[in-house]
DNA sequence: ATGGCTGCAGGATGCAGA
């Protein structure tokens, strides 16, 4: 089973090369991010037509997540829990059926938290430790959970280019990088660092400033696997080649593969 | 390398992103 994250940054002027990537890689489930649509615009029949299960957690003009999957949905809940007062849609968690068993796919979209010292970092460790609280009782659960998205965090030197540019940024404060592996240390797996230590697996370059051409990226994009995940892992790549596209996000798509019978 | 770009809402340009 590949199950792919994708910040895809608007999925109306995505969708051609949303449609283009799925078709080259055909991943089983996808996590999207910042679809930047409500529900009711996103595009779903472009989807169904190559043979996706669609569920959306959209809002006006910003934000926005969606879960796709060619095995249909048992369940899907939107939104993470711990704050009633919380309007962003940011989160979105479904579960689908296997030979034997299932697979949980939470999908997140974590608060930038930019600029440092104010509200905004306030509530990205906020949103931080209520992601923690939920990933923990997921746990509980002892199945295959695959907690997916954009999650704002540089979580090591090795994954900038120039770590030194992103000092003063809420993607690689402490309290980030602290969060994120305390996130990790419940017993959670990060997919690509299980397969490929190395620097320079990006999955985000910014538009400007010729950053990809240069090759100024970071690594954002994270699985992170549950241990009856983690077990199942054959592999995970980044599809960096989608940011020389035309029209690109300025993420590209991770996979991981998860071996199950039949998938 | 503190934004030189892009998307969205709305119908000009301001906001948000990372």
């Amino acid at each position: 089973m590949r199950i792919a994250t994708w910040n895809i940054n608007g999925v109306k002027a995505r969708i051609e090369t949303a449609l283009s990537w799925l078709e080259e890689a055909a991943p089983d489930v996808v996590c999207l991010q910042e679809i930047k649509s409500i529900d009711e615009g996103f595009p779903r029949e472009a989807f169904e037509r190559l043979g996706y299960n669609v569920e959306t957690h959209g809002q006006k003009g910003f934000n926005g997540v969606a879960l796709l999957s060619k095995l249909p949905f048992d369940e899907v809940s939107r939104g993470l829990p711990g704050d009633p007062d919380d309007v962003q849609a940011r989160f979105i968690e479904g579960v689908v059926s296997v030979k034997g068993g299932v697979v949980r796919v939470g999908c997140l979209y974590l608060p930038n938290g930019n600029p440092i010292g104010t509200e905004k970092f306030d509530y990205k460790l906020a949103w931080m430790r209520r992601l923690e609280a939920h990933a923990r009782e997921r746990l509980l659960l002892e199945e295959p959970f695959v907690l997916a998205g954009d999650y704002n965090v540089i979580p090591d030197g090795k994954d900038a280019w120039d770590p030194r540019a992103w000092v003063n940024d809420a993607l690689y404060q402490p309290e980030s990088r602290m969060a994120f592996r305390s996130l990790l240390n419940l017993g959670f797996t990060d997919a690509l660092r299980a397969v490929d230590d190395s620097p320079g697996r990006y999955t985000f370059w910014d538009y400007q400033a010729g950053s990809w051409q240069k090759n100024w990226g970071i690594r954002i994009d994270h699985l992170l696997l549950s241990p009856q995940a983690a077990d199942r892992l054959q592999g995970c790549e980044v599809a960096s080649h989608v940011r020389g596209w035309e029209k690109p996000s300025d993420h590209v798509p991770v996979v991981a593969m998860l071996g199950f019978e039949g998938v």
